[in-house]
DNA sequence: ATTCTGACAGCAA
DNA sequence: TTTGCTGCCAGAA
């Protein structure tokens, strides 16, 4: 192989991948928490612009179940039609209003606690 | 190398 | 309560 990188090794991109894929379906986590869980907890925005090119990365991520601490889907726009993130959601018995995660505080899944 | 930007979060008015 | 500004860090231009 002459030296082609696909992917950083272990960068905090795929640290991010790693955690989001770990949210249980019909759960979600907020881009805070993660950057938390990683060690970086001011790093939340890096959470979201690791999402923004998970894209790059093979493996199916449920970046849908990110959202930020208040549990509105600011990354809905990034899912190509708006209602695309808020449709997968629904899909998992998430119910979604205005663009809101409705008892957000107990569909929450924090990997801290969670993964110890 | 320097500057800008961003799928956030926290805090001040 | 809501709105707005600031700090944060890493990648992209």
């Amino acid at each position: 192989m002459a030296g082609k990188k696909i992917s950083r090794n272990n960068d905090f991109f795929d640290m991010v991948y790693e955690v989001t894929r770990l949210i249980p379906y019909g759960r979600v986590s907020t881009y805070g928490a993660i950057a938390r869980y990683l060690g970086t907890g001011r790093s939340a925005r890096m959470v979201g612009w690791a999402l923004n090119a998970c894209h790059n990365n093979p493996v199916f991520i449920p970046a849908h179940r990110v959202v930020n601490r208040n549990g509105i889907l600011t990354g809905k726009h990034h899912f190509g039609n708006s209602t695309t993130m808020r449709q997968l959601l629904e899909n998992e018995g998430i119910v979604v209003e205005d663009d809101q995660i409705v008892n957000f505080r107990e569909k929450f899944w924090d990997p801290l606690s969670e993964l110890q």
